[in-house]
DNA sequence: CACGTAATAGGACTCATGTGCTATACTTTA
DNA sequence: TAAAGTATAGCACATGAGTCCTATTACGTG
């Protein structure tokens, strides 16, 4: 039997080696490449067609889930495997939607992900916990859906499509911004910025802007890294 | 020459593990011991006597600084180094005086980890780039801590000590809490939390609450990980 | 003891935030 | 074409947030 190919994209080269060693001991499987961005990463997968391709979901210019519907869009055969900081019932609505075939936590025991990659090698789908076959996500996708829309309006529910400019909007709030600020910014009126505000905390199901930070931060809806609050240093 | 014993300390296991592989393949270097959490790791240094541990300063149950601090104060003589996930000058020096050989960017190249710890080995101090002994060490401190003295109470001076109760409303205010909220949480009246969290801004030398979460948690001052928010997740 | 500092709290004030409502214009979808 | 969703924006209103004072208590240092 063939051994299962696999690219491992991660921008930390520590979690990346990790996880590569991790893999590649293992019979059967044969690491045939590594990336540290989202860019590359699409382009070893175009160039060295893995099997399966082990991504990070916060990556620098290009993130996991992009990657995953680009991949889907050019019926790449690569099975995508997200991994995730901070596990997201939501996200992985998403990653699934937009065609991975598996979505698990990054804090994962070696031994778990060896067994999720061979689910996925056999045509599986694995989110979190869950080994589903095409059928059954199918139908796992329907009831999340379901539920979605039956609470759509509702505080919390567990769907939140934030509109384009609900996006840029929040990406502000993270950024600290005041909301004269981001309206100055966006060239819009400052009340038109409470509007989208308001819309937010409302899908978010929170009560404030900073819890909204927190849960956008949490659940990867913005990161970290590029919200630079400079400060004189030294 | 004796091998250099290390322990390494993180809870993700994929990352623990690339460490661990990255190192225990080079020459001279013997893994002894691996821990998930402070607490853990803590008694392992105790009972296993290493010659260097690998720290995460994010850890469940006790942070890598505080660790630091009781390997310090114990006269342990395993030298601790600590890789973060956010560098932060200030983080580093809070490091160094607490007793931390080294301080480092998680997103390092385990070939310079490699160098680091040979570094340390030899009784050299390392943070971020800059190889230090003890005396250099020393000054390096000194002229920072100038820095300090000299612009203390403007805002974005590079030396916060916040006190122990800024300290507990700032992770109240990380929670996604009004003052309301903290001041009957704490059992403090409205106005002082409010006191307290004009200080917090101060000496972060932000604007708002919004902007001190995410400085806190880009800095490492409180993480995600125990913010709950909590969302009626299905 | 005097001094500085942290924690406490009150008053008064300004401005930001968030909500509810209404309304127009545009685009997409049924 | 009608309905729905989104972006825009205004007005009014209540509340929260943040600042600047002053002041008391307590604790540790020189």
């Amino acid at each position: 039997m063939k051994d299962i190919t696999l690219l491992i994209v991660d921008d930390h080269p520590l979690f990346r080696q990790g996880v590569a060693d991790a893999l590649a001991l293992e019979q059967g499987f044969r690491v045939v490449g590594q990336a540290a961005d989202g860019k590359h990463a699409l382009e070893l997968i175009r160039d060295l067609d893995p099997d399966i391709a082990v991504l990070d979901v916060n990556l620098p210019e290009m993130n996991g889930q992009q990657i995953t519907h680009q991949v889907t869009q050019d019926k790449l055969r690569t099975r995508i495997l997200l991994l995730t900081g901070y596990d997201d019932i939501e996200q992985a609505i998403h990653a699934a939607h937009a065609g991975a075939a598996a979505y698990c936590s990054k804090d994962i025991q070696p031994q778990n992900l060896i067994g999720i990659i061979r689910e996925v090698a056999n045509g599986k789908f694995v989110i979190g916990e869950n080994v589903f076959t095409r059928r059954e996500l199918d139908n796992w996708l329907e009831r999340q859906l379901e539920g979605a829309r039956r609470s759509y309006s509702e505080p919390g529910s567990p769907f939140h499509p934030l509109s384009d400019r609900e996006m840029e909007v929040l990406s502000c709030v993270v950024r600290g911004m005041s909301n004269k600020e981001i309206a100055s910014l966006l060239g819009i009126s400052h009340q038109t910025v409470k509007n989208h505000v308001t819309s937010i905390l409302r899908k978010f199901g929170v009560e404030d802007r900073t819890q909204a930070v927190v849960y956008a931060l949490k659940r990867g809806w913005v990161n970290l890294q590029d919200t630079d609050i400079d400060k004189p240093q030294e």
